[in-house]
Order: C-alpha cells, then structure tokens, then sequence
DNA sequence: CTACTTAAAATAGTAATACTATCGAAAAAC
DNA sequence: GTTTTTCGATAGTATTACTATTTTAAGTAG
C-alpha cells in the first residue's frame, strides 16, 4: 500500500503549505514531529515553538513550512483523509458484489487504527487518534468557505464520494448517500472519543467491535428499505 | 415552555461559573453579549476584552463570571443541551404511541432552529448556530475527563439518555440506542454546517428537510429489523 | 443615618502565543 | 565554482488570556 501511496504525488493539496514538507528532510522532521507532539499535549496546547524544539529546529525554520498551525492540521487531516480513500480502495479492490463492497468500505472507515502499516514515514495510529479529537477543528472556522475554495477539502470529498457510490451500487434511488456515509465517518470517529471519555453517551459491547456493528446494521437498513442483509 | 424552564432551577452545572450570571443583570448581559459576539466572530477570535466593550463593561469584571472563554463556552453548550431536553420532552407530553413519541422527539432533535421561541433572555436562533460551529470544541480538549467528573456534561447525557428510552420503549433488545441517539444529535448539527459550507458533504433536496427527513429514515429502519414504519 | 457587605469599574501588569523580519552560514544545484 | 536554496540564529511585535489591586457605587440591616 505504501508503493501506491507514494506513487501518487500531492496527496494533499498544496494550499496548505507553504513549502511541501515531503520535499526535505526537516520537513519530514517537521509533520512527524507535530504527530508526536499534537498526540501529546493536543492541538490547543501544540504550538511551533515546542515543536521546534522537538525536532531540534527553529520556529522560524518550522513556518517556512507551514503559514500558521491551523494549516497544519490541514495538511494533517487532509493526508488522512487521502490515506482513508487508499484503503477503502484496497479494501474492495477485486470484490465484485455490491453488498461485499459496501460492508469492506464501511469496515475500512469504522475499525478502529491499531496497527501501524507504517512502511511509511507517518505514524498512523497518532495521527488517527489525533483526527478523531482534532479534525472537526479544522472545518470548524470562519475560513472554511475559502479554504474549501481553494480546494483543502478535497480529499474528504472524495472519500465521502467513493463511498456514496457504492451505496447507490446497492440502491440507486437512496436520497441520502453522502449525508449517511459523513455521518458514518464522523460518528464512527466521535463514537471512540466517547467511548474512551464520555462513556454513557455510546453503548459498548463485549467481544465486538460496536463502533463497526452498529454503522454496518446502520447503513444497511437504512438503504434497504424492503430487503434483507445477512 | 418559558415558565417551566426558568421555574427549573440550575440548568446548567454550577461549575462552570464562578458566579451564576442568571442572578444579576450584568451576568445576563454577559451571556447575552458572548452569543452575539461568539455568533458573529465565532468562537477563536472572541475574546473577554471585546465581550466586555461590547458590554459597557470590563474584562475583569467578565472573569468574576467566568473563569475562562472554554468554561463560558461550557456554560452556553449546557445551557442548550437542558434547553433541548425540555423541547424534547415537551414534543412527547401527552404522546402515547411509542413510535409517535421517538418521531416527535426526532424533529425536535433535528429541526432547524429558526424562530425565537425567545420569551426568555436568551437567543436561541443565534445559540443554535453557535452550537452547531463551536460545541464540539467544548468537549474535544484536555480537560473532558476532569470537566466530565464534575458533571458538566450531565444536561447532554440526560438528553440522549431520555431520547433512547423512547427508542428501547419501541425495541427493547436494540443494543445501540446512546450511539444511535448520539449519532443522530451531533450528525443533524453538522450536517446544516455541511449544507453551509461544504455541500458536497451532505444531500439537500428541495421541498423537505433532507435532515429531519434523512435521520427519521435512519432510526426507524436501523432499530425496526423487520418491521414497518409509516 | 450609618455601618457593613457586595458588586463592579478602573487600572495595571504578566507570561505566553502566534507570528514577522533580517542576516549569515552551509549545503546543494547547476 | 558560483549561484541559489535552505536553514539556523536572533530579535521583535501585537494580541491573548489571564491576575491583582484599588476605588467607587449600590444595597441592606440595624
């Protein structure tokens, strides 16, 4: 997955930096390190400085990079959302019944990031814990519209498009798709901060993952209106 | 529904302010100031300095209130949250049919807060708008865990936990009803954010509110396995 | 009417934050 | 081997999120 992922240039759009930080060591020094550090103490109390001393840099070699810390949480987010795309992809890849595709996608979104498949340079299980405390911030400004103008959204938006096609796979006349499938990633990620801080607004299950079950059991009735899904 | 609110002593949770802004005049004026301010700056750019020239006030005088910005932010959330438990309860008062009740609580859930039902001293169109862009932001922080032990998310909790006893009252073997209902109440909110500013994210269709519409669906198919709803 | 209490205005100050600007050295590219 | 890019070093600024103290005004109790 990761020869894929690499091979594909911009994942992440280049509004949201001032320099890719892809291109140089430091600026691989730079994303790593805000991984750490933002996992650490949260994004309200990251700020340059610290990370600069992290990484054993300057806080004026870190904005040559990034414009302010908001965009890099951009750039954070965006490359998850683009890495979520990549295997949701991967996960239905070759799977050529409807129903299979939608329950490999949903699967994809909603379990839980344990595992690094860090062949990578990013440390994924951070930065999915980070996206599920931090990324709502990151749309959640007054600069949204331009922003999103620009593009910075994008990555999402392909994702919550990849997956709206194959529900109307399943059911082309389904009103709904994108509103399902957003409120399926962004109540999946909600559901886990909930579950580990605000337990009685969530249920939790022995021996399965109820994050997984209950999206899954969401999705397909809500599309099937007259029919059965094992 | 104004009388029974304020005849409800302590709506929200004594621990967020300092001093309970209901008990005098310039208190309310505090209250009332930060939602027209955090309505029209959003909440990153409001500060207590500006809230209080808003005022005729002083910021020093603010701080006797409110200990920070993210306690009054807390303050305003909790405020709603008791707000929307009495409007819920309200919409099933005399109710019996179970799944006329969980239909009922699901629009006031999800509607659209447009008219001010304002016979009390607060804003509640503007209020809405600012829970739906800012109130994610006074749980997704550091200090959930401590703030959470002190009770100040019980107004939320009661809420969700009313509307699943209406869901358990139709299926009482449904195993998810907290995340169902969670799901339901934050999704509604970002989905009007969505259908603001990034449409691509969400499905609006004319003559209905895809919301109400959409989330309605979406209870009653996932918690019906193999029932009918009208 | 006065003493006591509470509330709020006025003023001042601080540490930290989120940047911006400039300059020189070193490394890399051509 | 020179030009360009990259980065470190240093300095500085406006704003933010508070805290502290003192003064003034308003109620209230006896």
């Amino acid at each position: 997955m990761d020869i894929i992922l690499s091979s594909i240039r911009q994942p992440v759009n280049d509004h949201v930096y001032l320099k890719d930080p892809e291109s140089t060591e430091l600026g691989r020094r730079i994303v790593n390190g805000s991984i750490d550090l933002i996992y650490e103490l949260g994004f309200e109390a990251f700020t340059f400085r610290k990370l600069a001393e992290l990484i054993g840099s300057t806080e004026a070699s870190v904005y040559r990079y990034f414009e302010s810390k908001h965009k890099l949480l951009l750039y954070l987010s965006s490359w998850y959302w683009s890495w979520m795309d990549y295997k949701v992809l991967f996960s239905i890849t070759n799977i050529t019944e409807a129903e299979d595709r939608l329950e490999r996608a949903l699967l994809a979104l909603t379990e839980e990031v344990k595992l690094d498949t860090n062949f990578l340079h990013i440390d994924e299980v951070k930065l999915y814990q980070i996206v599920i405390a931090e990324s709502s911030k990151a749309y959640l400004t007054r600069s949204v519209d331009e922003e999103n103008r620009y593009g910075v959204f994008t990555a999402y938006k392909n994702l919550v498009a990849r997956v709206s096609e194959l529900v109307l796979a399943i059911n082309p006349t389904f009103k709904y798709p994108h509103m399902l499938i957003s409120t399926v990633i962004e109540g999946a990620h909600l559901q886990r901060f909930f579950a580990s801080h605000l337990p009685r607004l969530t249920d939790t299950l022995q021996g399965e993952d109820a994050v997984c079950s209950f999206y899954r059991e969401m999705v397909f009735s809500t599309i099937q209106v007259a029919q059965d899904h094992a």
